[in-house]
DNA sequence: GGGACGGTTCGGCGGGCGCCGAAGTGTTCC
DNA sequence: GGAACACTTCGGCGCCCGCCGAACCGTCCC
């Protein structure tokens, strides 16, 4: 085919899909536990895994009789948010009967190495309220952002740094622009570490700790 | 199917993966051209045009007997650069038969609605080494940029823009960023109207003219 | 009106793909 | 060694989808 094709095929199914949308946790998931969560057999999902590895959209390390498997990479990560967050116009449906269990995800969630939802948004607006980012033109990390950085999280942005540090990612549930690249990594890492928010369930949500609201309403004057 | 699943099918496939890429200069064409340019014959191309209208991807105008087709909008764009930009650790066979025709694009075509190919690299390159635009910490457009872009080109981002003024744009050819948003819609406009690039045949290419030999060295430095 | 032309609709063909169950391989634990 | 377990391979079924040719519908031009 083409390569645009071809690269589009890898998605274009179903159970494909819903592996990639899974993987956006940022964890490695078993061969096991993405066939349950799609609901189909071990065999089905041997093989939809396969290709996935073939089209170098996942990356399979193998333990034991294990198959641990994860996407690729942060380019794999953003081409799957982008395909998912692309919906022309529908002014969101948005069903009250299953948003009961997509609402945790709502608030609060990891989009593949960084915080998304509505927590996502809410830090996004926050740092550019705050001046740490400017989205006046593009977006950038100003200088009092590399301090806060460095103060307030302890990272600084290694010199020759290829990966951006600041990328924009929309967010499939609130329709904004949450931050990603190396800035978002650091915020859901140390959030993480930190025990700021704490993964409930096995999926891709996380709740917001007691210590977190604090910490988030002193750095950044987000009541979350 | 799934959302993202439906819109990474709309991509998988030969053909339509064809029209996209083709569209990706930012015209309309015919439902014609377009199943010349993939080959299949007008009923093929009628109803995959069809399909992706229906998707959301394309625009239609029908105008007299002719059905005009064009990308939805700049997310389209998006869209279909990132699945064709996608290509993991693939080192570039770049097979010298197949570069004579397609040597005209690599070095200067339009990507939807900027310039992109050795071109859009270089330019981006310039802008960056005088400082008119910002990569060290995600991509922004600096102060001297906003009054390179006013005097230059005659452009003022317009207050309270959504669209961002700067967004980089992978390249397929150079895999390389150059520079898109509004930025890159104005630099590419200003090309055209002011003849300092000349489309060449029906494709994406383009030739820089002789005044846009001497614009483009005197305003940024660039040769070409 | 008549002919040329762009586009669409319809029927039908062929191939590819997703899925499963059954059998098989390799690993872990007792 | 043997049993449980995670995963893979294989054969086969069924469906979907891309494609074409033929007939048809509008539009444009003489």
């Amino acid at each position: 085919m083409s390569p645009l094709a071809d690269t589009a095929a890898l998605f274009a199914d179903r159970t494909r899909a819903a592996f990639c949308q899974a993987l956006l946790d940022g964890r490695a998931w078993t061969a096991g536990e993405l066939a349950r969560h799609a609901g189909v057999t071990a065999s089905t999902a041997s093989e939809q895994i396969s290709r996935l590895v073939a089209g170098g959209l996942l990356a399979e390390e193998r333990q034991g009789r294990h198959r641990y498997v994860r996407l690729a990479g942060p380019e794999a990560a953003a081409l799957t948010e982008a395909l998912a967050a692309y919906d022309p116009g529908t002014p969101r449906p948005h069903t009250l009967a299953a948003s009961g269990r997509q609402d945790a995800e709502a608030r609060a969630r990891t989009c593949y190495d960084h915080l998304a939802g509505r927590l996502g948004v809410d830090l996004a607006d926050a740092m550019t309220a705050r001046g740490l980012v400017d989205t006046a033109s593009g977006i950038a990390v100003t200088p009092a952002g590399r301090d806060w950085l460095a103060d307030a999280l302890d990272y600084r942005q290694p010199t020759g740094a290829r990966r951006p540090l600041v990328r924009t990612c929309l967010d499939w549930t609130e329709r904004r622009s949450h931050l990603a690249g190396a800035l978002g990594a650091a915020l859901c890492t140390a959030s993480l570490e930190r025990g700021w928010v704490r993964r409930v369930g096995s999926g891709r949500a996380v709740k917001v700790t007691p210590a977190g609201s604090t910490a988030f309403g002193e750095l950044l004057g987000v009541e979350a």
